[in-house]
DNA sequence: ATGGTGATGGTACTGAGTCACATGACCAGG
DNA sequence: CCTGGTCATGTGACTCAGTACCATCACCAT
């Protein structure tokens, strides 16, 4: 199979989380970070565009994910149904052993303003995945773009909420409950809470 | 008044778009853009953190004008309301000269990922300003997210469709029609087009 | 004039990211 | 065996972003 140690990606992404663990994103260099794992500078920049994109291998996985989960909606789905088997499709990609990781992430990407201008940029690719193919589905690229940002949000929202709680169901159960929290939310916003045009 | 050349900061905004406009984002070094203000690279970067930041000044008005119109609504706004007094406040701070600019610095922004990534943050930077503002205002989180979500989303794409076309009427016009619309979206989404659950 | 203040210039440094070329591991076929 | 091909990796040199420190120079108040 592989003629030098295998999975090189893996072993940068331990070694970078590792290391800005300890030291800070910052004060980590590059070459140390490829050393820890075995490797050179230059091995590493061949695998990964830059640095920050070590610690965000398999976002594309996400936006694919949310494309196909939209696709894969029965036809005759109501828009909010289709969103929640697209944002329930997406919850699938990580398994359970993520948890862990996603927490430790979470704490390094809130360390650097540069980290989370890419988090930022993630969410924000995924978002216009989720609108595009929602747009395409729906005819109604503004009713698509409410749903992707809803969509979106609960699924970050639930993410963030399932690392920090303590019990362990799985993922797609607690976004589907934040799903339900923001469905509801939009059906209050015609019964009062929007008053007429002025 | 200023002791050497005034405006050093709306210099180095001019020579930027000149020369990313002429030679692309990669393409055109610190140092040329400083040469081309009639100023030298550590100037440069004593006014803005970094190469991108040039194109971006003036966004943290948005962030501050943002929390401001939520704060300044009447007391009795209905929440959308509300709303649509922060949106309008954030169109009061592009002046009309704005619109060119917009224009120029629209095409460079789509020819760089690096300057897409950070225009994302700058608007997710509003976003949060305007959730944090209409969250401690409406006391929901969650209405307040999608608020904010909808709020950005018409002011992107009333800019948007602003700096196309022709007819020049003011920026919080557009605006203020796309906020018409995605309201209207919203009434939609309770009476049919989101299904019982499941 | 004279000294203080603040914007600027000069220079040297670290580290990210790129590139061209060399090496070494493994696999196929002779 | 061993030989050639392929692919991941290594080496070294380069550009440029961004930082730090110190020098300089314009203006202003006294």
């Amino acid at each position: 199979m592989a003629r030098w140690e295998p999975d090189a990606r893996g072993r940068l992404l331990h070694a970078a989380v590792e290391l800005f663990s300890a030291r800070g994103y910052d004060a980590t260099t590059a070459a140390q970070i490829a050393e820890h794992a075995g490797l050179t500078r230059t091995t590493l920049f061949r695998h990964f565009a830059d640095k920050r994109e070590i610690l965000f291998q398999g976002q594309d996985e996400l936006i694919a994910s949310a494309t196909e989960g939209v696709e894969s909606a029965p036809a005759d789905s109501p828009p909010f149904d289709v969103l929640r088997v697209a944002v329930t499709a997406l919850c699938t990609i990580h398994t359970a052993d993520r948890r862990e990781t996603g927490r430790r992430l979470d704490t390094i990407l809130a360390s650097s303003p540069e980290l989370q201008e890419r988090a930022v940029f993630k969410r924000s690719a995924i978002t216009d995945a989720l609108h595009r193919a929602l747009s395409a589905r729906l005819q109604d690229a503004r009713q698509a773009g409410v749903l992707a940002d809803v969509g979106v949000r609960a699924y970050y929202d639930g993410f963030a909420s399932w690392i920090t709680s303590t019990d362990d169901g799985p993922l797609a159960e607690v976004v589907d409950h934040e799903l339900d929290s923001y469905r509801s939310v939009l059906s209050r916003m015609t019964v009062g809470l929007i008053a007429p045009r002025r």
